[in-house]
DNA sequence: TTTAAATGATACCAAAAGGTATTATATAGA
DNA sequence: TCTATATAATACCTTTTGGTATCATTTAAA
């Protein structure tokens, strides 16, 4: 075996986006970056039953965003930033735009503060 | 109607996020990066159907993502990157996660480089 | 004015997603 | 040991997703 992890190989932050898609996901892990909870508090704070936030973290793990470490008959779920490093690392390839979007506007801006048609999109 | 846009209101980046979930639209962002194109160039970059390339094209333009212009009988696609900067901006909010385990790491390597096991997760 | 090219729009399909309800298992505590 | 609790596992359902094939529409060009 080469690749541990999921059964098909994605690229290495596939599992990461593919976790992020999904609100109720993403909010959970603004949950844990509070603290660590065991999946009975996590339930706490959804309306979806128990079966359906223990699917949600399972993909949270598959991608790599949480880790779970059992602790009695409880199992406390803790959030792995480094997954969303990942995502945040792909994003940055293309920060430039953004980057060189908002320094144009600026520089309209003050070169001009009562016309800056020509940085209009279309 | 106080919202613009899809027709069941999401948070403001939910779209994003769904678009950014699937590999070869990342791939077609990457793509649209370097150059806008029509949406025949961005079919001969993949290999699946016209009809295929067209949904995500859509999936892109609901997220914000895209922009198409068109152009005679064409329609241009371009690249929108304040899109990728607000999922930037929400993964910002995890920055000091990471930002403190790189630091961690690193003084612990820097005090005693030959044993950094209080850093380990677990 | 035909014709070919670029795109749009639909109908359809299989698989994945997100959810529920139910049953099973392991463990802390009386 | 018996019981309640925390979680796991499974079957099932509906909607969404990613794809195809096909037909329609718009427009450039011979």
């Amino acid at each position: 075996m080469t690749f541990t992890g999921q059964s098909i190989m994605h690229s290495a932050e596939q599992g990461a986006f593919r976790a992020l898609a999904d609100p109720t996901r993403r909010q959970i892990l603004v949950h844990l970056a509070q603290s660590e909870m065991t999946i009975g508090e996590v339930c706490d704070r959804f309306d979806i039953t128990r079966g359906a936030v223990k699917k949600h973290l399972v993909i949270l793990e598959e991608g790599n965003l949480i880790s779970v470490h059992p602790k009695g008959r409880e199992r406390i779920n803790r959030l792995e930033p480094m997954a969303l490093k990942t995502v945040a690392d792909w994003l940055e390839y293309f920060s430039h735009f953004w980057d060189s979007k908002l320094g144009n506007l600026k520089s309209a801006i003050e070169s001009n503060p009562k016309s800056s048609k020509e940085n209009e999109n279309g």
